[in-house]
DNA sequence: TTGACATATGCCGATATCGACATATGATGG
DNA sequence: CCATCATATGTCGATATCGGCATATGTCAA
């Protein structure tokens, strides 16, 4: 019995949790500062109960927390799940920033246009 | 007429790109150098048409070239394109490397610790 | 040309996803 | 308790996504 699986969970996932660009503002703006759902749906132009969802996967993949202050609900950055992220593409680093590896982008460039032709 | 727009595509984002853990896998594969379908496929334990359409991703947001080597097409890694999600997830660097910050979060779990009892 | 091998594409089924909307839950103050 | 404000959750519609499978395209070699 298997059961199907479409796509990786959003959820349990950094990776799939900042693939969604207003999820990404999202934590940009926390950056300055923890701040309420309402707050953060007016600023990403979206009504609150789609900024609240958004807010459900940060929590979820640990990327944001809450915190109850009287009315309000504040949420803010936990930035740490974002290193392994970094870590990762810093294990790329050479391919960019490496001459050798620049030249080496650079001829495959040519070889690809020259393909193209 | 507004279009749906259910979710980003995965072409055409870097970041969507990379969500997918297969397609992080094959990218790891091509540090060490240009490879065939198949043989990604068979490293991954996956068919190979899904390799093809995983490439195709990866082709399309520019991590990925293939060249044509006789019968086969052989792929190689462009990790420039990991750049800017590297440099994204850097200017977060402070939110787990600074002293503060580590302090700040730890006070942080305690809270949530004591909210939860 | 034909056959063999390598790769790409098309379709399907199951499911995840996202925004919009309505509504439920929750907390506060009177 | 009740009204109010803030937030969360549920449902729906449209679509994207992924693996599996069959099949098309492409490339070489004889």
């Amino acid at each position: 019995m298997m059961v199907f699986m479409a796509r990786a969970a959003t959820t349990s996932d950094v990776f799939n949790a900042i693939a969604e660009r207003q999820r990404r503002e999202i934590l940009v703006l926390l950056q300055s500062g923890e701040r309420p759902v309402s707050e953060l749906a007016g600023e990403l132009g979206m009504a609150q109960p789609g900024a609240s969802k958004h807010l459900r996967v940060l929590r979820e993949v640990g990327l944001v927390r809450d915190r109850k202050a009287g009315k309000l609900r504040l949420y803010s950055l936990d930035g740490r799940g974002l290193r392994p992220v970094h870590e990762w593409t810093g294990g790329f680093e050479r391919f960019w920033n490496d001459s050798f590896d620049r030249l080496n982008a650079y001829v495959q460039d040519l070889e690809q246009a020259r393909q193209e032709e």
